[in-house]
DNA sequence: TGCAAATGCTTCGTGCGCGAAATATTAGCA
DNA sequence: TGCTAATATTTCGCGCACGAAGCATTTGCA
């Protein structure tokens, strides 16, 4: 029982480390989609989302991609300059900005080769059926465990006020070793 | 065949999205990191192989952390900005630059609290010991069919081998022939 | 009616991450 | 000896990602 499993810790930083590995692909795979098809991943899944349901806002379409509105704002602009996506001040409520696909955007989505769409789809596809569940399954539950990171909702309470300068107390209560 | 579950595309979809939703967890946690302790996820990394193995190279370090070269020294600029690590040129090879950890980094180590340094951690180990093995195994799978991306550089051998050690005896073969 | 809060988007600054190109040094060879 | 290749690092430009701050518009309420 030395070596044949390791610990818990072992165990999380070994899935770690596989982890960024997967992610590590994909991004080099995005700079290869972008170098060869002049578009990025996060671009595809923008558009296809916009190629589904016309008019999305901002705000409902960074919801949907899991990520910050400032982060989609980037990549609709980027969009936007080579005219893959139209803005559009929405007449009833001005505050809002419809987004839309256009034809060229469209024309790009069917353009990209099916080999280069789906990198992570192949690899996933080499598992078997009850293998790719497991994992689906797994992964689900553990971006559960992780994702919700909003206990300050409620309370405005951020707790530590951290001294953040390297400056320590020597007492040793505060961390073991 | 039951269909119940969706096709192989959804559930590597499914999957994707919620390897996505971890990522974007553990990111967000590195910018609180940040926030509170002046320290991200990846340069707490760095300063963790530095601490266990004095004197690596940028090559060695990188390769290690399967992260790029580029990317790495970028880290490692903003560390020694805080002079919590140096860089010295090495004096029998002027081109290999030895880097190592600075007793400031040393402490900042070890004052960061312990909530802050495991947040995958502890999101892992709420699965159960089964599970969490059984992730690790399917993730390193995935990661294998994933990351070999270089279908065209043929003969480059780019995997260094963890000789960790920069200088070589003679006698042994340091590469075949 | 008027003005503060809420809502929605954009801008700004910063870190991460990559590949390509630039730079510096050493090794190899004619 | 001198030129070219190999090795190692740094620089550059860009996209992604976030949070905070800034605008504009609408809503709500006194």
């Amino acid at each position: 029982m030395k070596t044949d499993t390791g610990s818990s810790i072992e165990r999380s930083a070994d899935s770690l480390r596989a982890l960024r590995r997967i992610i590590r692909a994909l991004d080099v795979h995005s700079r290869k989609l972008y170098r060869e098809c002049n578009i990025t991943s996060p671009q595809m899944l923008c558009l296809h989302s916009l190629a589904e349901k016309k008019q999305y806002t901002l705000s409902l379409l960074a919801n949907e991609l899991h990520l910050s509105m400032s982060t989609v704002n980037g990549i609709i602009d980027r969009l936007e300059l080579r005219g893959l996506v139209k803005r559009t001040r929405s007449r009833e409520d001005q505050r809002k900005v419809k987004i839309g696909i256009t034809d060229t955007g469209l024309k790009m989505l069917n353009t990209v080769p099916e080999l280069m769409r789906n990198r992570y789809a192949q690899a996933f596809s080499k598992l078997s059926v009850e293998e790719q569940l497991t994992l689906a399954a797994l992964l689900d539950r553990l971006a559960g465990h992780l994702d919700p990171e909003e206990p300050e909702k409620g309370r405005k309470n951020k707790t530590i006020h951290p001294t953040h300068e390297l400056i320590n107390h020597p007492g040793t209560d505060y961390q073991l070793h």
